[in-house]
DNA sequence: CGGCTGACTCTGG
DNA sequence: TCCAGAGCCAGCC
């Protein structure tokens, strides 16, 4: 049996999906998504993340839910402003320091 | 076909 | 507190 059907799938592919899967309201860091799907480091997930570009939709890929590890956009200059307007249209709310709650928007936890 | 670039995170000094 | 190194896929010219 060798289900691994998943493992011919490109990785991207899978981080991709388990974004998808990310609730409304809620946020996750790359190097969740990087522990979730296995195999992969944070930076994969970035890499991922930086393929999409404007390419993809928030209606197809919610890419806006997944941020840096300190809870921070990692993203530059107008892609910044654009997610966090995002975010908070979804009920984030952003600190001072343009941080959010892990405790009260991340995804699963992070403990 | 080859090389470059890009949205991360952790550890040590 | 700041800097450097390691981990490693996919798209583009």
């Amino acid at each position: 049996m060798k289900d691994e059907g998943e493992k011919q799938v490109p990785l991207y592919k899978r981080i991709y999906a388990l974004v998808r899967q990310v609730p409304p309201g809620k946020v996750v860091a790359y190097g969740q998504i990087a522990r979730i799907v296995g195999g992969c480091s944070a930076r994969m997930v970035g890499y991922a993340m930086s393929a999409l570009r404007d390419n993809t939709t928030t209606e197809d890929l919610p890419w806006y839910r997944v941020i840096n590890r300190q809870g921070k956009i990692s993203l530059t200059g107008e892609g910044y402003a654009i997610q966090r307007k995002l975010l908070e249209e979804e009920g984030v709310r952003f600190d001072e320091q343009n941080h959010i709650d892990w405790d009260t928007f991340g995804w699963l936890g992070d403990e």
